[in-house]
DNA sequence: ACTGGCTCCTGAGGGC
DNA sequence: TGCCCTCAGGAGCCAG
């Protein structure tokens, strides 16, 4: 379910509610994410003030003294503030229970996300330590992009959304990227020119930015930590568009899988 | 070193 | 109503 601009609205939605309050409890319903929550957690968490609400990519980063809970929400997670006595639903996993009365609630579906802990600065962490630069930081740039496509044969679309590269470009905002930058998703990362990705770069910027801005994207039923939901959907150009006219020309827009993933693209505006 | 394919899991929706 | 198939916003892992 989310996408960078979704983990980044959940990350300003719930800091409020966790900053400087202190953890009374903690609740693990299901321990089996897509790894298992670590044990550790369970004795060292409950007592702790949080510190800090970071994000590093599309993980959310919960700092104590002692140290960091690492959440991700994988395809279908959702984290929601709810006062502690709310009745559990079967997907809810976790509760991390606060002095303020109310519980941080992990609700997972198809349990793709994670709970990790960490007593390293996390940015160590082996999951964090090997990823690229953050796509709204002034380290992410066309230069970035060209120098690192050098040589590398597969489709733009996948070599932007490889996390090694820069991080939190999903499927949703890859395709609604390179239709702004008038790219074709296919197209062999190595053979664009330099000041096509200064275009692809600042196009990423400005649909992040812009998402983020009207607090995520609500395909389905996404809720941002304060329970509202995200305007961005209305104004995505080609994601989940196929046969719908471009708005640019009028043609359909396409549909085809690229590295097991659905995209879209005009074949007339995107070269 | 890269690349493509597979994998974890549940739920929704379409065709029959 | 039910069964079976495909697909879904992520991303680590593995063989070739």
């Amino acid at each position: 379910m989310p996408e960078l601009p979704e983990v980044e609205t959940t990350r300003r939605g719930i800091e409020p509610h966790l900053l400087g309050h202190r953890v009374t409890g903690l609740v693990i319903r299901q321990r089996r994410l897509r790894w298992p929550i670590p044990r550790a957690l369970d004795h060292t968490l409950p007592g702790q003030i949080i510190r800090g609400v970071r994000r590093r990519a599309k993980y959310l980063l919960l700092d104590t003294d002692v140290g960091t809970a690492i959440l991700h929400l994988g395809m279908s997670g959702s984290l929601r503030l709810v006062p502690r006595d709310t009745p559990v639903g079967k997907h809810d996993h976790v509760d991390i229970q606060l002095d303020s009365g109310l519980s941080l609630r992990l609700t997972d579906p198809r349990r793709f996300g994670a709970l990790l802990w960490t007593t390293e600065p996390a940015e160590q962490h082996e999951l964090l330590a090997e990823l690229g630069p953050e796509p709204l930081s002034d380290a992410f740039d066309g230069a970035h992009l060209c120098n690192a496509a050098h040589g590398r044969k597969l489709a733009v679309k996948q070599f932007i959304m490889d996390s090694h590269i820069v991080v939190g470009v999903g499927n949703i905002y890859a395709s609604e990227a390179l239709f702004m930058a008038g790219i074709h998703p296919t197209r062999q990362a190595g053979r664009i020119a330099c000041a096509r990705y200064d275009a692809l770069a600042k196009c990423i910027k400005q649909v992040l930015a812009a998402s983020i801005k009207m607090g995520g994207t609500t395909l389905r039923d996404f809720v941002g930590g304060d329970g509202q939901p995200g305007y961005f959907k209305q104004t995505l150009r080609v994601y989940d568009r196929l046969g719908e006219p471009c708005h640019t020309c009028g043609a359909p827009i396409r549909g085809k899988r690229i590295g097991q993933r659905s995209s879209f693209y005009c074949v007339n505006c995107q070269r």
